[in-house]
RNA sequence: GCGAAAGUGGCGGAAUUGGCAGACGCGCUGGACUUAGGAUCCAGUCCCGCAAGGGGUGGGGGUUCAACUCCCCCCUUUCGCACCA
């Protein structure tokens, strides 16, 4: 009995694939190329559960659909093996992570290669092999070698003029005065431009644990494991200087065929803001003058100096409202602010502030704090002396990490002079409305004197008022224009400039773990064995440097990381010097920066890929994965990108040209009447309800994200095994649009499957012992017109729905296309085969060896998309419906190509219509021609 | 709080430019075949109503001959960011 068996014949055609190579891609070639690339998975323990292979369907789809189409498709999988989990079952257990690693890699590439994806596997890699491991710390290196030039102008490839560009450091002007100092000297100075540099960066140390956690391993300023106090204490770390690539990122969004939010997310990440910087005297009072005199003449200079501390402002147009000052509690001019009756509650609060977590203080914010210094500051536009203070709502880390707080126009600066009794002044007046609305019969006279009682600060945009001194008024101006003429007025006098900002940090790069690259640096050390502070890069010819054999990864009680135990491993010599290696480790984003550049030629071991190679598969042209990596990856790779575009080692200015979220997939977690979760196993399913397998109680489903908590996660293997590859993939994309969150329903899995059990026996004879077609496919018959008209119908709108990736309504065509053909008795040859090739990229291997008993030798991989012909597709009738005032009250059969006068008078004449026009007069009568007819009577 | 996306039958979802709301599938109901059905086939299934008819795409308003679709206000859900001066 020849029956649809998924299981016998899904082995059969993955084997013959695997055997033909049937989908290696091509380095040369005359077809057109496409790149299709997928995120590539982390190799978790519990492998891939139904979500997992949305994305992978989709691209798999569409690969093969487009190979059909005539291009040669690059469509690799590999796997992002670095990482925290795997380390942390070593420290557990003592399996080395590269045993781990390779067991889980094992398990996911059984699962992916089960559900027969059309992945060209001899370019299969992991981020973990040392052959790639060598590639991603020579771009490391390309980073260290890298500075940006921000003066720097050229022409991109699209024609538009660009400045700023990463060039060699071996190009960086060194200034004479550095020079002269010697070579350590100018080493520092060349180190203070590089891509790759070191900073002293705050970590989250554990003294418990004796190890440094990651955000998400600190809740409330505890570990997640053991609840012990977490701490945040600096120390040195490699930074990349991704800041200086914000225009850039931020630009060329525009050139991306990426979904709007996404491109939206990234430029609030970048968060790219101008305003100005405005110096504000801290001296003496008696020197004020002087200070602003002799600014006048110097003009605005890099550095502040020691008399001066420096702000940034979005709205130098509220200079005048600034009625105190705060300094992020870690600015260095604390100290000399701090007069000495408040010493000891500055120096309290600085570190309190420094004793919470990053979490605990955003938890915090509701609640303004901070703490007089006793030091003053003298505002430049009007010499008034204003209070300095210290809170933690000012962040070191943004801007210069100093304010001018205008309360009268900022709800921040407003909530804390509420709390701390300072002045609040009026220096924009807002429009009616608004006054209107905070308090009714509010005027702008009014409003100046009731301003520190209402609700909200006016933020928004105005007219200037009380903003004036003897050389500029802002009075009466709108924002906009007061902006710039109060910044041509603060440079002309010395005093600010304007500025641009970025939300964006330099990208921490150190990891103080085992389970990632190494950085490839050297620490010089001096005589006595202590770093001198001089780095040098590993030879690129010594590369991959390769982590230590280590067989306890137990914390070290120090926070440099596991490798600060390898001691021999970090001893090395070179040139007759000493040097000990860096022990931090990349993060786990690292390998997956450059993975696509990777997949053009995996197998080079003289370079990262050749630039023909690069040059011919370049742009990835579509990519799949999830909103997840939505900022964080795709910004650091295109970061990456960028470098290597600038040093000329990549064609393009961006890596993924068409890029495609899929939407998350959820699941049904059920629950007794108490609210405990119940797993699926015990679980017994039974008309279309729930039941306790043991207890009989009914169970309530929520849909939810899948979860190991929540014990509702589907692992692939439970559709696969059930039903087969073909018809968890066609699942995958029957639930509904690739970008949407969907739930997976077992149930809706058994309707594919019907499905594919019906097309099964539309084209094959289950009657017979043998497999041979059903007897009601006819060869060398023609089809009849409808025949024809369905298949084209279904050849046209199919082709549509591949190529915009809307496999759940391709499917429904085709599902409508068995349904018409299963009811005909005479099913032509030429149709049956037309129909296996449409669903070959969905369901490729029922359809495979449907195609062989149609009486085809070869794999259908190759064989030509069907193409519709117009002429099928238009019907001579058309059934217009007849609207009487928009609602449809009859139907009329008429020519096609009927004029509109015809049409009109079919729709008049008809006797339905008759009814309701009877003894009303027609107003209007609109035709649409081939939509309907809609008669307006009055 | 800010930003974005989305609200359509019992459920997943479909609907070029505004033009027959509910394709396709699940579930459900009835029937056929059958020792049996969780196989298969046939019919039905937005709501109210026996019917004629009426109502209906989160709610309210508007534009239009015609609104799931466009505009305004509101509600709900999801996601992202979160003291960024």
């Amino acid at each position: 009995m020849p029956v649809y068996d998924p299981r016998a014949l899904e082995a059969k055609w993955q084997e013959y694939w695997e055997r033909h190579k049937t989908f290696s891609a091509e380095d040369k070639s005359s077809k057109p190329k496409l790149y299709v690339l997928d995120m590539f998975p982390y190799p978790s323990g519990e492998g891939l559960h139904v979500g997992h292979p949305e994305g992978y369907s989709a691209t798999d789809m569409y690969c093969r659909f487009q190979r059909m189409r005539g291009y040669n498709v690059l469509h690799p999988m590999g796997y992002d093996a670095f990482g925290l989990p795997a380390e942390q079952y070593a420290i557990e257990t003592g399996t080395h992570p590269q045993v781990t690693t390779e067991r889980n890699i094992a398990n996911i590439r059984r699962q992916i290669k089960q559900l027969g994806f059309s992945y060209d596997w001899d370019r299969e890699f992991a981020t973990t092999d040392p052959d790639y491991v060598r590639w991603t710390q020579w771009i490391f290196l390309l980073l260290f070698d890298t500075w940006f030039d921000s003066e720097f102008e050229w022409v991109d490839p699209a024609g538009r003029k660009r400045k700023g560009k990463g060039r060699p450091i071996s190009e960086l002007p060194i200034p004479q005065s550095i020079r002269s100092q010697g070579e350590a000297a100018l080493r520092l100075y060349q180190d203070s431009f590089r891509l790759a540099y070191q900073a002293e960066s705050p970590v989250n140390w554990c003294p418990a644990l004796g190890t440094v956690l990651a955000d998400e391993e600190v809740i409330d300023g505890r570990s997640e494991r053991g609840n012990h106090p977490v701490q945040r204490i600096p120390l040195r770390q490699w930074m990349l200087r991704i800041t200086v690539y914000a225009d850039r990122l931020l630009e060329d969004l525009d050139i991306l065929d990426w979904p709007e939010p996404i491109k939206e997310m990234q430029r609030n990440w970048v968060g790219r803001s101008e305003g100005a910087e405005v110096d504000f005297f801290i001296g003496e009072s008696a020197s004020f003058d002087s200070w602003i005199s002799s600014r006048k003449k110097s003009g605005f200079p890099e550095e502040p100096g020691p008399e001066a501390i420096r702000v940034y402002t979005t709205r130098p147009d509220t200079l005048f409202g600034a009625t105190y000052m705060v300094l992020a509690p870690e600015h260095p001019q604390v100290d000399r602010l701090t007069t000495d009756e408040h010493r000891a509650e500055v120096d309290d609060y600085r570190q309190r502030v420094a004793r919470t977590s990053e979490e605990d203080r955003i938890a915090g914010r509701g609640e303004k704090s901070g703490m007089f210094t006793g030091g003053y500051a003298t505002n430049p536009v009007n010499g008034e002396r204003i209070p300095v203070w210290i809170a933690d709502y000012v962040l070191i880390s943004y801007g210069t990490g100093a304010i001018m707080a205008v309360p009268g126009h900022d709800q921040r600066d407003l909530e804390f002079a509420r709390k701390f009794r300072i002045p609040v002044r009026a220096v924009v007046a807002p429009a009616a409305e608004w006054l209107e609305r905070m308090q009714p019969g509010l005027n702008v006279e009014t409003y100046a004197r009731v301003i520190a009682e209402l609700p909200e600060a006016f933020a928004g945009d105005g007219l200037g008022m009380q903003s004036s001194n003897a050389e500029v008024s802002l009075d009466g101006i709108p924002t906009t224009q007061a902006k710039g003429r109060i910044t041509s007025w603060l440079l002309k006098s010395g005093i600010g400039r304007g500025a641009v900002k970025y939300k964006l940090r330099d990208w921490l790069f150190s990891r103080q773990r085992y389970w990632g690259e190494p950085i490839p640096i050297l620490h010089e050390l001096d005589p006595d064995g202590k770093p001198s502070g001089l780095t040098r890069a590993v030879g690129l010819d010594e590369l991959p440097v390769l982590l230590p054999e280590m067989e306890d990864f137990k914390p070290t009680g120090r926070p440099d990381g596991p490798l600060g135990k390898a001691t021999e491993w970090i001893r090395v010599r070179r040139d007759g010097r000493d040097f000990a290696r860096e022990t931090n480790t990349m993060p786990q984003w690292a390998g997956s920066c450059w993975y696509y550049l990777r997949f053009c030629d995996p197998r080079n071991e003289k370079e990262p890929w050749s630039p023909e190679k690069e040059r011919y598969w370049m742009p990835v042209d579509l990519y799949v994965g999830g909103a997840e990596h939505a900022v964080l990856h795709l910004l650091y790779s295109r970061f990456w990108h960028k470098v290597l575009f600038d040093r000329g080692y990549v064609s393009t200015m961006e890596p993924f040209q068409k890029l495609v979220n899929q939407g998350m997939i959820l699941s049904v977690t059920y629950r007794t009447s108490e609210g405990r979760i119940v797993p699926y196993r015990q679980i017994r399913f039974e008309e279309g309800k729930a039941f306790h397998a043991e207890t009989d109680e009914e169970l309530a489903g929520e849909t939810e994200k899948m979860s190991k908590s929540r014990g509702n996660v589907i692992p692939v293997d439970v559709p696969i095994e059930r039903y087969g590859s073909d018809t968890t993939r066609l699942y995958e994309m029957f639930m509904g649009p690739l970008e949407s969150t969907k739930p997976w329903s077992m149930q809706g899995v058994e309707g594919i499957s019907r499905f594919l059990n019906r097309a099964w026996r539309m084209i094959v004879d289950e009657s017979a012992d043998a497999l041979q077609l059903n007897p009601k496919v006819v060869k060398g018959a023609d089809p009849t017109e409808e025949q024809n008209r369905v298949l084209h119908k279904t050849i046209k709108a199919v082709t549509q729905d591949m190529e915009t990736l809307s496999f759940n309504t391709a499917i429904s065509r085709l599902m409508e296309f068995v349904n018409y053909f299963t009811g005909q008795d005479s099913r032509p040859l030429s149709c049956m085969n037309s129909f296996v090739l449409m669903l070959a990229p969905m369901a490729p291997h029922i359809c495979e060896e449907l195609w062989q008993i149609l009486g085809h030798s070869e794999s259908l991989t190759y064989e030509s998309w069907p193409v519709f012909d117009p002429k099928y597709v238009e019907e001579s009738t058309v059934e217009l419906p007849v609207q009487i005032n928009g609602k449809v009250r009859g139907r009329i059969t008429v020519p096609a190509n009927a004029g509109q006068e015809d049409v009109k008078q079919a729709a008049l004449a008809d006797s339905k219509v008759q009814r309701y026009i009877e003894g009303a007069s027609i107003r209007k009568v609109i035709v649409v021609p081939r939509k309907l007819v809609n008669i307006v009577v009055g």
